[in-house]
Order: structure tokens, then C-alpha cells, then sequence
DNA sequence: AACAGAGTTGACCAAATGGTCATATTGGCA
DNA sequence: TGCCAATATGACCATTTGGTCAACTCTGTT
């Protein structure tokens, strides 16, 4: 405990972050089994016994990585009650979820894929944490069809609705690319998704827009006509 | 060709048909990297020898599992032209989508570890095919939305946007019975959940919904669609 | 019975796998 | 300077990988 963990600029901190950086690409594209450890290597510049040096064994830092994910996604919630605003509830809740996917592509596929195996590592997580912040939202969603401030739909199938929509812009980019035929997606392309995403989905069930035009900064959006 | 060829009940069919489904799980749940010949061929219940004899290689077996998943995704599809009905074209769309995912979750799931792997052996039908099927399909919706019949949204999105929420799914099926509690979907889940999905997007987008009572929601199997 | 071709399978191979370890090489502090 | 822990890495190991091959059994035809 000397001199050595001058806690930021340490050789530690910067090989471990490359480390991590590179792993949850490859993982990321080929899964917990398909990816080696000397892939991992190879895309961080390092030698494999420096990987294993850093991070003690493949599972470790494929723990280590979803652990990371999952705190991304707790910190992106914020509590709601049945007094808040649908609209910018729900408006909140599909930016963020975005911005998430934007910023955290290869997190996202990771988890993609952790998940397609069967969640193997995230059953505790599915059965705990995250399904009592479902349930917490989906009670509040019921109270607002209740109240009639939004139509009666299942609001544990809106939520998936919700992550699903989302989450498809990082898994299934390559899908997008090619059909759209373009290199990568850009700033404005994810302006444009997400006010689409929340003009379908609010509208969809029947949730009135957030009055706002000064909380977000906002593209002048397309917005509708209102039918009905 | 003198008595083997029984073209139905034959050994080779049955094997083959075997390794197929057999290999269809572990690719969608590891990934072509992860997923291995010894395996596959203990999911069959032969030995590794054998499964190379019927099917060459990793690699083929791999291809012919996506050709079969394109295959059917493509017998899926009807063509629609500018003066069908938007209700009656969206909620076709949604619930042959929900039915595919429904009737070959292994399939969906393996397709969406291709792409998530950057989609390597699906570049070209990307690229072709495929792109093709949703520009035909965008350039009808964009003319629904100059007449009125929805709003302006992308229609690329909207296709993307029916994409995910109905692959969704299948591929994180872990996902969604961790959180809901349940062993397995069952016939009525995706009922409800079908029904849920026509009711957002269409509503979301602005299209009337097909007068409905006639044409059968919910109990029967295949919906042809008729054109007028 | 003899033959042929499909089906079956264990033995085997070179390469890659995750992981260990012994041995350097550093960099800060006495 | 010498010391020591952190860092770095090649050599190595048992196991698994995809794939080949020769030998075998089975079944129907002659």
C-alpha cells in the first residue's frame, strides 16, 4: 500500500479498463463460450498470461463485465409513483433506455447473448432485483389504466415492449446496417428512432404526450396528426 | 437408388432431421463459436463420428440451419400493394411475425446470435434480398402516410419496431420467465400478447384496425390474407 | 451364400482451449 | 546502491476442438 495504487493513473488501472474494454466486445460477439481468452488478448495488445494476470480466469471477467452492465442499467432508474406523469414517465424511461443502447452497444449485445444462452449468470438477478422493479412500475401502470390516463394494457408486456424496441438497436445493428445500407448509425438517426419510438408507444396506448417543448432538448419533431 | 431412397421414413431422414433440431438448440444457445460438434451430437444422441458423416462439417450444418430459418421466414411473406387495407397489412404482419418466433423459437433465437456475431454468413441476403423485401414494403407505407391512412412515421422503423417486439420473444424467452415467474409462454400468453402488440403499433401509428369481428383475431391458425 | 452400399463408430490427429508457473523486468523507496 | 512488490511473458500442461479414416455392422438384392 506504498506508492503503488496511485488509484488513477496506475499501470493496473489502465492495462484492467483496456482489458475490460476489449473482452466485452468479444464477448459480446461470440458469447461466454465462444470467446477465448487469447481473442480477448489479441484485442486488448496483450500477451494472454497479462490478461490472465489482470483479471484471474475467463469467468471472472465475464462476471465482472455483466456486473458492470447491470450497474449501467441501475443507475439509468429512477423511482416512480402514481402521481407522476405518464407521458414523462414513459418518455423518460424510453431516452433513457436508448441512450443506454447508444452509448453501451457492446454491453447491450452482451447481455443479448448472456440472455440467449439462458442467463445462465443472471438467473439470481432476473428473479430478484430486476422482477421487483417491474412489478413496482407495473403496479403504478395499472393505477393510471385504472384512472383512465392511459388505455388497459398489460403493463408487464409494455415494458418488454419497451426494453425490446430499445435493446434491438444494439443487438440486431448488423441487421440494420445491411438493410439500410449504411456504416454505422449516427447522432441524429438515434434522435429519430427514439421520437418515433415514443410517438408510436405513448400514442399506442393511449398515454397523452408530456406537455413539454423546453425539457428536453428535442429535434423539431415529425410529430402526428392526431387520428381520433 | 434401388431400395434405400424410401424418401420419408429412411434412416438418413430421420437422423438428419434429428442433428437438425439437435443442432438448431446449441447454436442459438452458444453461438457458432461455442457451440460444439461433440455437443450437438450428445443433444442428438450419436456419437461425434456419426453426425460428421451425415453432415460434412460444423460449418455446413451451421448454413443449412440459416437457409432453413430464411426459408421459412420467406414462406411467411405476401406481397401487399398500396390499395390494401393498413390495418388488415400491419396486423398480418405482427401476428405471422408472433407466429414464426412462436413456432420456431430455436430458429429465431439462432438467427439472432448470427447477427449479434456481426452477421458474417448473412451479409449477402442482408444486402439482397431482404433489403429489398423492406424498401418494397417502405415505399407502400409512405404512400398509406401521404394518403392519410397513417402517420408519417419511417416505415423502416415501423418495420424494425414490429421486428423486435415480436423476435424479442423468443430470444430473451430467459429474460421474460425469470421476471414474470412462469416455467414457460403458453398458448394464451401469446394470444394476449399478440393482441397487445396490433393494439399499440397500430393504434401508435395512427392505422384503423381492421374491422375486426370479422376477420377470425384470435382462435385460428392461419390467416390468408385476401386482397380485394 | 455372396455381394454392395448405406450406416456406424472408435481411434487418431494437429490445433486451440483455459490455466499455471517459473522466470524476467520494471519502478519506487530505503 | 540494494530491496521488494508489481508487472510482464514465454514455456508448458491437460483437455477439448473440428475433422479424418479404417474397420465394422446392417440390410436388401442377386
Amino acid at each position: 500500500m506504498t506508492s503503488m495504487n496511485s488509484p488513477e493513473s496506475g499501470t493496473r488501472a489502465r492495462n484492467e479498463s483496456m482489458i475490460l474494454e476489449a473482452a466485452e466486445r468479444v464477448f459480446a460477439c461470440h458469447g461466454y463460450r465462444g470467446a477465448s481468452v487469447q481473442a480477448i488478448a489479441e484485442a486488448a495488445g496483450l500477451p494472454k498470461s497479462n490478461v490472465l494476470y489482470y483479471v484471474g480466469s475467463k469467468r471472472k471477467l465475464y462476471v465482472t463485465l455483466l456486473e458492470r452492465m447491470m450497474a449501467r442499467w441501475n443507475a439509468m432508474l429512477d423511482d416512480i409513483g402514481e402521481n407522476d406523469d405518464p407521458g414523462e414517465v414513459l418518455e423518460g424511461f424510453i431516452r433513457s433506455k436508448m441512450r443506454l443502447t447508444r452509448q453501451h452497444p457492446q454491453g447491450s449485445r452482451l447481455f443479448a447473448a448472456e440472455v440467449l444462452q439462458g442467463a445462465p449468470f443472471l438467473q439470481e438477478y432476473l428473479h430478484g432485483e430486476l422482477r421487483e422493479w417491474v412489478r413496482a412500475r407495473a403496479r403504478v401502470f395499472e393505477r393510471w389504466s385504472e384512472k383512465g390516463l392511459m388505455d388497459p394494457v398489460d403493463p408487464v408486456w409494455l415494458i418488454f415492449l419497451i426494453w425490446s424496441a430499445t435493446q434491438h438497436y444494439a443487438d440486431f445493428e448488423a441487421q440494420i446496417l445491411g438493410i439500410t445500407d449504411q456504416a454505422a448509425l449516427g447522432e441524429s438517426d438515434y434522435r429519430a428512432i427514439t421520437d418515433f419510438l415514443c410517438h408510436v408507444i405513448l400514442k399506442g396506448c393511449g398515454v397523452r404526450p408530456p406537455s413539454d417543448v423546453d425539457s428536453e432538448r428535442r429535434s423539431p419533431d415529425i410529430q402526428s396528426k392526431e387520428t381520433t
